[in-house]
DNA sequence: GGATGCATGGAAAACGTTTTCCGCAGTGAA
DNA sequence: TTCACTGCGGAAAACGTTTTCCATGCATCC
């Protein structure tokens, strides 16, 4: 069925159809609604692909996560296809699972479906592909790493605030030995969070030497946690890359029948809409998923609006600490774990966030 | 950049490019090799809609899920990602939140972009949009709920196979008030699952009449406990419809300060990858989301190879349980939930699974 | 009443491919 | 040398839209 079709029944001519459906003012209302009548009856549809080909504009923004299994970027995806479904945009949601080839058939397809834009948010990415994407003036925006030149947006996390209030946080608790589970050592993000929580410790006159990595994954932070158990002297607080690891962390202090918070405080990152379930409840520090896919897609949009507009524009995503019960006073040195109950700070009923 | 740029540049016709591109046997392998020196050089990209409009095939699969934010769908949509690349197809991913309107806009955008087929997984459809995607004959896969016609593939889920395992495994646990918590009363696979559990209790003689109902997500789980712990004479066992609600009666036990496993099992279903990560570990019902993944992507490839071959397949998928740490001796009658520790059955320490 | 202007709608080109149809060059046989 | 064939490659149509340009019809003004 085309347009043609439509037109052939209104008894018009194509032209005036598509103006009809695309609501130019200068069709008589009538005509119109004769057009739109015939449209309703046969259930036409137009064909995106043929519209996407004049237009030169395909109404599709690409989405590159890192993986889509860790609970972070499904929130993340739901934002960003709400924003779509709301400015009549199409997604190409690909999910690297970091690897390079993943990322590069990813890239590939997406310059021959035209996408207008992509948002690149998994943390790291290999410069290479980023050169076809920019040698095509797509619009792309990055987090954390991306080249500073025109036409490509930057959100820049500010890692440091939140976890400079985890770290105080527990060094108010009285903890001295708080160890970092890093993620992948040759993701950049990871890196700047790793930096950041060295910057914290050492603003507060703490070494910052215990440090295992992990693999942002619940694997990843039990073995990181067993590592760190076996120590002479294991730390009485871990800070977790993200909510994942500090999630593997406490299941793996189950196992070892180390009792959280009151025998080990953990931390996490990016509160995850799970951080609120775990056992206890996880604090952790919040880097809104919903702002970050927000931002993304507005920078997106902006880029595709007015392209080229020189000044880029910087954007810049905030963390903070939120306070939940895997967290307590340290045991004080002389054995006094058993007291734990007392150490405790107390339990902070946090309301079941309404079901949305 | 054109396929004419391409052919002027090499010196021949948009066709010669055209087959050289498509490895056209009878092309000579001369002028193969010439013309893609020119594309390699120019990094030259198809354009896909242009393909897909005169080919009537835009290799697009769409994929509708019920709530990407749930953790049983990433997990689907990662595993059905994978297989489209393999086959060089791309997905259009909606996740409609339960939202009939979403549902409905979903639907309008995949006839828009001309997909080839649809997998639908989302647990409960409206009928009426069904009928849109018809009409097109658009392939379609379902699951549970797909009407009995050609051109549509159904996947039935045997929900019983699971669930009696869980049901007979708690009893033969000395269970007796088992409670079951529902999924949303107006999902017909969470309808299934509910009969599935009275099924399985009648059949032993246990009267299946504990039931609450919750949202499939964690808030549901909590507020559904809360009501069964209220109970006169509360269940000693829970079986959950989904894994998250498990996870949200675990926490509000911990939040009651009920112990699991010792003063309560807990039975989940689906078995998502974090299962086996809470604490204690999950006993639940396993609904592999990788097969129910490639069982669907399966069909829509063979819905769209040989279109209407008129014995429309029937597929199935298995659910089994499997058997972790919620679970234990029900308490003796006479308040010997204190022996917990040595009603339990000797924990099972379940190896990691490798980081995929 | 005729010329001018404006609103409206139609014919056709354009977007970037694939593919059908056909012509041409080269080969072997007569 | 000419003819028939084969195999390769080119011209052009087709896919379904949007949009430019132009023609028509009508009202207004002189």
């Amino acid at each position: 069925m085309d347009i043609r079709e439509i037109a052939r029944r209104a008894k018009v001519s194509t032209a005036t159809v598509s103006r009809a459906i695309n609501r130019v003012p200068t069709v008589d209302p009538q005509l119109a609604k004769r057009v739109w009548r015939v449209v309703d009856e046969l259930g036409y549809y137009p064909n995106t692909q043929a519209r996407a080909l004049v237009l030169g504009r395909s109404r599709i923004f690409g989405l590159i996560v890192s993986e889509i299994t860790n609970p972070f970027f499904p929130e993340i995806v739901q934002t960003f296809e709400n924003l779509a479904v709301e400015n009549n945009y199409e997604i190409l949601l690909t999910s690297t699972v970091h690897d390079p080839k993943r990322m590069e058939s990813s890239v590939r397809r997406m310059i021959e479906r035209r996408v207008d834009g992509v948002a690149i948010l998994t943390f790291g990415m290999e410069e290479s592909l980023i050169e076809h994407l920019r040698d095509r003036k797509v619009p792309l925006v990055f987090v954390d790493v991306g080249p500073d030149v025109p036409g490509i947006a930057n959100i820049r996390i500010n890692y440091l605030n939140g976890i400079r209030q985890a770290v105080q946080h527990l060094a108010a608790l009285r903890h001295a030995r708080i160890a970092f589970i890093s993620g992948p050592q040759h993701l950049k993000s990871a890196a700047a969070r790793r930096d950041a929580f060295k910057t914290a410790m050492t603003e507060i006159g703490l070494s910052a030497d215990l440090i295992a990595v992990g693999d942002h994954k619940m694997e990843g932070g039990m073995k990181a946690f067993r590592e760190l158990h076996a120590l002479d002297q294991p730390p009485t607080a871990v800070l977790c890359s993200n909510d994942m690891t500090a999630i593997g962390v406490m299941r793996e202090a189950y196992e070892l029948n180390v009792k959280v918070p009151d025998e080990l405080s953990v931390v996490g990152f990016d509160d995850i809409h799970l951080a609120e379930f775990t056992i206890p409840p996880l604090t952790t520090v919040q880097m809104s998923q919903h702002e970050l896919a927000k931002i993304a897609f507005k920078a997106l949009l902006n880029e595709v609006d007015e392209p080229r507009s020189d000044e880029h524009h910087k954007y810049e995503l905030m963390t903070n600490l939120v306070l939940r019960r895997s967290t307590a006073l340290a045991a004080s040195g002389n054995g006094a774990a058993t007291q734990s109950k007392a150490n405790r700070i107390p339990p902070r009923r946090i309301p079941g966030t309404p079901a949305r």
